[in-house]
DNA sequence: AAGACGGGGCA
DNA sequence: TGCCCAGTCTT
C-alpha cells in the first residue's frame, strides 16, 4: 500500500467518524498535555470525567502548579497509575517556574519533563505545535501491523524502532496533528483489538491482515513473562533422618531440581484452612507426631515472585502411599542427589542437618 | 532488558 | 476468576 494512499484515506475516515471530545477543540499545550497524561493506559470513557474535573479545578498550568500534591492526588483518585499524577504535578511546577509558564514547544524539550516519554512528547509536539513527528501508541502499533502485515514484535526494541520509523514515513507532514489523531482514532474505534470492523472497513481490499485473516495475531507480541504472585507452602516432612523430597517436573521453575512437598496457592491463605483442605495432608496428618501449630510456617523465603513458607513436621511412621514425585531420602544422601542446589540451600537455611 | 505501576472490559 | 490492555520510570 502506498504511504500517500494510507494517509489520505485514514484522514478521510477520521473527518467522518471522529468523536467530539473536549481536548479536540483546543491546541492549548496545557490541555493537550493533561488529556494525554490522563489517557495513558486509560480509555476515553474512564478518563473523560477526570479531564473535566482537572480543567475546572486547574484551568492553567499555574493553578495546577500551586496546588498541593494532596489535592492533585485526590482528584486523580480512582484513575490508577498514581505516579502519573505526581509527575503531572512535578512537571507543572517545572513549566510554571523554570519555563515561566510557557510550555516547551518541541518534541525534545517536552520529553525532558517528568511523565512525558516518546509517545506523549510526540502527541503534544504534533497536536499543539504541528511538529512533524509521528505518535506511536498501542493503536498505531495495531493499525500499522495489520494494514502492512508486520510481524515484528511490538515489545522489542527493534520492533519499536521499526514501527516508529514506519509511522514517520507514513506521516502526512503537512498536517501531523490530524494524521496522528486519525490513526489513533481509527485504531480505537474501527481497527479494535478484538472484533475489528473489517467488513465495513475502507481498507479491507488492501489490508494485509484482513486478506490473510491475521487480525487476531497482529500486532505480534513477544510472550511476556507474566509475573503473577505465587505462594508456596512447603511442608518439610521428616522421618528420623530421612526427608520427603520432591522432584520438580513440568514447565515450571526449578524443573529437575528437588524441593519439598508443596501446596501452591495464588494468594495468602490461613494456614488452618490450608491444612484442613489438602487431601494429602489429611492422609499424612494421622501419621504426624509433634505438630506444634504455634510454629506453623514461621520461616519465610522470597524468590522473584514467589513467597515460600516452611513448616517442618516429624512423622511417627512412614505413610503407605505417597505421590510418585515424592521420595524419602536420608539426610546423609541428600548431598549426593542429582541436583542438590535447592536442597542444600534450604537445608542450610533451616538447619535441618 | 525486565519489572512495577491500576483500574476496567471481557471471556 | 483471571487475562488483557500498553506508556513511563526504575532497577
Amino acid at each position: 500500500m502506498e504511504a500517500r494512499y494510507f494517509s489520505k484515506k485514514v484522514v478521510e475516515w477520521y473527518q467522518q467518524n471522529k468523536r467530539s471530545l473536549p481536548w479536540r477543540n483546543t491546541k492549548d499545550p496545557y490541555k493537550i498535555w493533561l488529556s494525554e497524561i490522563i489517557l495513558q493506559q486509560t480509555r476515553v470513557s474512564q478518563g473523560l470525567p477526570y479531564y473535566q474535573d482537572f480543567v475546572r479545578e486547574f484551568p492553567n498550568v499555574h493553578a495546577l502548579a500551586s496546588a498541593s500534591e494532596q489535592k492533585v492526588l485526590r482528584l486523580w483518585q480512582g484513575l490508577g497509575y498514581y505516579t502519573r499524577a505526581r509527575n503531572l504535578h512535578k512537571a507543572a511546577k517545572e513549566v510554571s517556574t523554570k519555563h515561566k509558564g510557557v510550555f516547551p514547544s518541541s518534541f525534545e524539550e517536552l520529553k525532558k519533563l517528568p511523565g512525558i516519554g516518546e509517545y506523549t512528547a510526540a502527541a503534544i509536539a504534533s497536536i499543539s505545535f504541528e511538529e512533524a513527528v509521528a505518535v506511536v501508541d498501542g493503536n498505531v502499533f495495531r493499525v500499522l501491523a495489520r494494514m502492512f502485515g508486520i510481524d515484528k514484535p511490538i515489545n522489542s526494541p527493534e520492533g519499536k524502532k521499526y514501527f516508529s520509523s514506519l509511522a514517520n514515513q507514513l506521516l502526512d507532514k503537512k498536517q501531523p496533528a490530524t494524521f496522528n489523531q486519525a490513526v489513533m482514532e481509527f485504531g480505537a474505534l474501527h481497527c479494535t483489538p478484538k472484533n475489528p470492523q473489517c467488513s465495513t472497513c475502507s481498507f479491507n481490499a488492501t489490508c494485509i491482515a484482513n486478506k490473510n485473516n491475521l487480525q487476531s495475531v497482529l500486532p505480534y507480541k513477544l510472550a511476556s513473562k507474566k509475573s503473577r504472585r505465587r505462594y508456596f507452602y512447603y511442608i518439610v516432612i521428616r522421618k528420623g533422618n530421612s526427608l520427603l523430597m520432591n522432584l520438580r517436573k513440568g514447565n515450571d521453575i526449578w524443573k529437575g531440581l528437588y524441593d519439598f512437598y508443596l501446596i501452591e496457592k495464588s494468594r495468602l491463605v490461613k494456614t488452618e484452612h490450608l491444612l484442613n483442605d489438602d487431601l494429602f495432608l489429611k492422609k499424612l496428618k494421622p501419621l504426624i507426631s509433634d505438630v506444634s501449630t504455634s510454629g506453623l510456617f514461621k520461616h519465610i523465603l522470597s524468590h522473584q515472585n514467589i513467597q515460600a513458607k516452611f513448616i517442618t513436621l516429624e512423622l511417627a511412621k512412614k505413610p503407605v502411599a505417597i505421590p510418585e514425585n515424592l521420595r524419602f531420602y536420608s539426610i546423609k544422601k541428600v548431598g549426593q542427589l542429582p541436583k542438590p542446589v535447592l536442597i542444600s540451600r534450604f537445608l542450610s537455611d533451616f538447619r535441618l542437618l
